[in-house]
RNA sequence: GGCCCGUUGGUGAAGUGGUUAACACAUAUGCCUUUCACGCAUACAUUCAUGGGUUCAAAUCCCGUACGGGUCACCA
């Protein structure tokens, strides 16, 4: 038996050639340099934050150069499929406006674009084919290895400190004739398709990444299984190497954790005689656990979640610029001379990319984000938490939109000037902001008053300011005179220079003052201006708290 | 244990043989101010993990050491 007929046993439907699918998916025409990228996450959770960060050098890269960026879905391992994925990721994908060029959902049946299917599961054929032809070739084998057999295999070599796998002489079917290897088929023993690795471990060969730069690898020489037994689905190498290829990917992005894997991927192309893509691999996001530091995990680190971000509500452009930043550091600076440039015209350098692990730090986040949204209008804040609060926050998204002019003009408050306020990194900090402006969210307070002031104190000046100088109409100079007169009238210093040079000749300040009527008025020492407060509760709400006071 | 990578302040980092070791965030203090916030100002690495070498000169080049990380599945 030759191996062509090994390769027809194993594979008797399998009629195509490679050279059928090459004619399939041609190169790709499209401009000089451009890009061809993907974003090719596997269906087993939700996205985190570094397939975060790949996906956003993916989409700049291919929007730059006027490429293409496709999604695949690279569900191979059934086992570990976890219902939703897909449509979490879609769900990112789309809340970032990474759009791709190239997709299908299997449930809404889009499908767009030449290169599909983009469902790996759908591509069994295709990679049936490959292997079809390297078993043929006898650069490929049937292997009878069970699991039992393999443990033991693993055991031995770390015990004897040897190298771990599957190579030389413990690839024990190997060099099996196909007619042995027939007969085991035939008698129905599992078995697993291994690449027949043609590489020396003592021979070193160089790669360039992208990232990374120059390294040296040795070459693999470990019989790597390509196609499963359990699903007859290909490995995630095999995939790689078959999808990539066929699809004609230019630049792969993915996470450094690959870098080690390089060996095996450079065998794969060169048996093949394709081109390897060029590989770009990101820096680990890492996390300070004590005093160790680790790959950020889904499990362990609500952060590494990119949901933590939906549900505190920070907006897309905080998250973005937070992760450039991270991505090239000589972002912010460019950031800086263009402030209102969109993302994708900054010139990524994948060499400025760092090769250490680095930390997402969420103060510099929100520091990203308070800036962000404090140049925004107050009508686009608005829309973000009316958005928000329907999903996350229902009661408070009502409340918002009974008297929607109203909350705006909370909003406002000191916003659309030179130097906005910075309160609220995320949308979910607006409510501790701002609730007091609600009568709704105005019960059970504690009012913060200075512990220094007696009852009386209080009482005295709260109604003689509303008794006999607050005024609805007043513009804001002449409420403020009035609040000075009465300070005056009160015995307290309505001059702060002065009182800080006397403060024993007055029984307080102008500040203090402020801040009795301030504190009755929303229970907090700490508001944003008072006169405006003031202006927006208006007259009748003041009067309800100051009887409730009372 | 093998292979690969890394180590500049609390964080992200600039820096590629001669700099007072950028910048941003965080922190602290002060100023401004009716509170808070904003803004402004100042402070924060005597030193670039460490030992040695090359050099007139090293965070920058070379070697060793330590430490840290990644990976070694019919998982991606």
């Amino acid at each position: 038996m030759t191996t062509q007929e090994l390769a027809d046993l194993i594979f008797p439907n399998i009629t195509k050639t490679i050279e059928d699918y090459e004619k399939m998916y041609p190169p790709r025409t499209l401009e000089e340099n451009a890009k061809v990228t993907r974003f090719a996450p596997s269906p087993t959770g939700f996205m985190h934050i570094g397939n975060f960060m790949s996906v956003t050098i993916d989409y700049l890269l291919a929007r730059q150069s006027k490429g293409i960026f496709f999604l695949r879905n690279e569900d191979t391992d059934s086992a570990r499929e976890i219902d939703g994925a897909v449509e979490a990721i879609r769900h990112i994908l789309e809340q970032y406006d990474y759009i791709p060029d190239e997709y299908e959902y299997r449930d809404i049946n889009a499908e767009k674009g030449l290169y599909g299917p983009y469902i790996q599961s759908e591509r069994k054929e295709i990679y049936h084919t490959f292997i079809k032809h390297l078993i043929a070739e006898g650069k490929a084998y049937p292997c009878f290895l069970t699991q039992e057999e393999m443990d033991s295999i693993r055991e031995s070599q770390s015990r004897d400190k040897r190298r771990i796998g599957i190579y030389g002489r413990y690839a024990k079917y190997r060099n099996l004739t196909p007619d042995e290897a027939a007969n085991r088929i035939k008698n129905g023993e599992k078995y697993t398709i291994r690449l027949k690795s043609t590489g020396d471990f003592n021979r070193k060969f160089k790669f360039n990444d992208l990232a990374n730069g120059e390294m040296e690898f040795p070459e693999n020489d470990i019989d790597i299984p390509i196609m499963k037994s359990s699903n007859l689905l290909p490995t995630y190498h095999f995939a790689h190497l078959v999808d990539d290829h066929l699809m004609r990917t230019t630049h792969v992005v993915r996470g450094q954790e690959w870098i080690s894997s390089i060996p095996v991927h450079y065998e794969l192309f060169k048996t093949f005689g394709f081109k390897m893509p060029k590989y770009i691999h990101t820096p680990l996001i890492i996390k300070k656990d004590g005093d160790k530091i680790r790959k950020i995990s889904k499990r362990l680190d609500p952060e590494a979640r990119m949901t933590y971000y939906e549900e505190k509500g920070y907006p897309k452009y905080a998250l973005i610029e937070s992760i450039m930043t991270i991505i090239n550091s000589n972002y912010e600076a460019w950031r800086e001379n263009h402030p209102d440039a969109p993302f994708t015209e900054f010139e990524f350098s994948p060499k400025k990319m760092s090769s250490s692990g680095a930390l997402f730090d969420l103060d510099k986040l929100d520091n990203i984000s308070k800036n962000y949204l404090s140049r925004l209008k107050a009508t686009e804040v608005f829309d973000l938490l009316d958005t928000w609060s329907k999903t996350y926050d229902v009661d408070f998204n009502q409340l918002i939109n009974k008297d929607k002019t109203y909350t705006i003009s909370i909003l406002n408050i000191e916003r659309e000037q030179k130097k906005p306020r910075k309160d609220y990194a995320c949308l979910s900090q607006i409510k501790g902001e701002i609730w007091y402006m609600f009568d709704e969210l105005f019960t059970d307070v504690t009012y913060d008053f200075d512990e220094k002031l007696s009852k009386e104190e209080i009482n005295t000046v709260l109604t003689t300011y509303f008794t006999k100088y607050y005024n609805e109409q007043d513009d804001k100079d002449t409420w403020f005179n009035k609040m000075k007169e009465m300070t005056d009238q009160l015995g307290y210093c309505s001059n702060m220079k002065e009182y800080k040079e006397n403060p024993t000749k007055y029984k307080g300040s102008i500040a203090d003052i402020s801040n009795i009527i301030r504190v009755g008025v929303t229970s907090k020492s700490q508001t944003p201006d008072l006169y405006i407060i003031l202006q927006l509760l208006g007259k009748e709400k003041i009067q309800k708290r100051i009887d409730q006071i009372k």
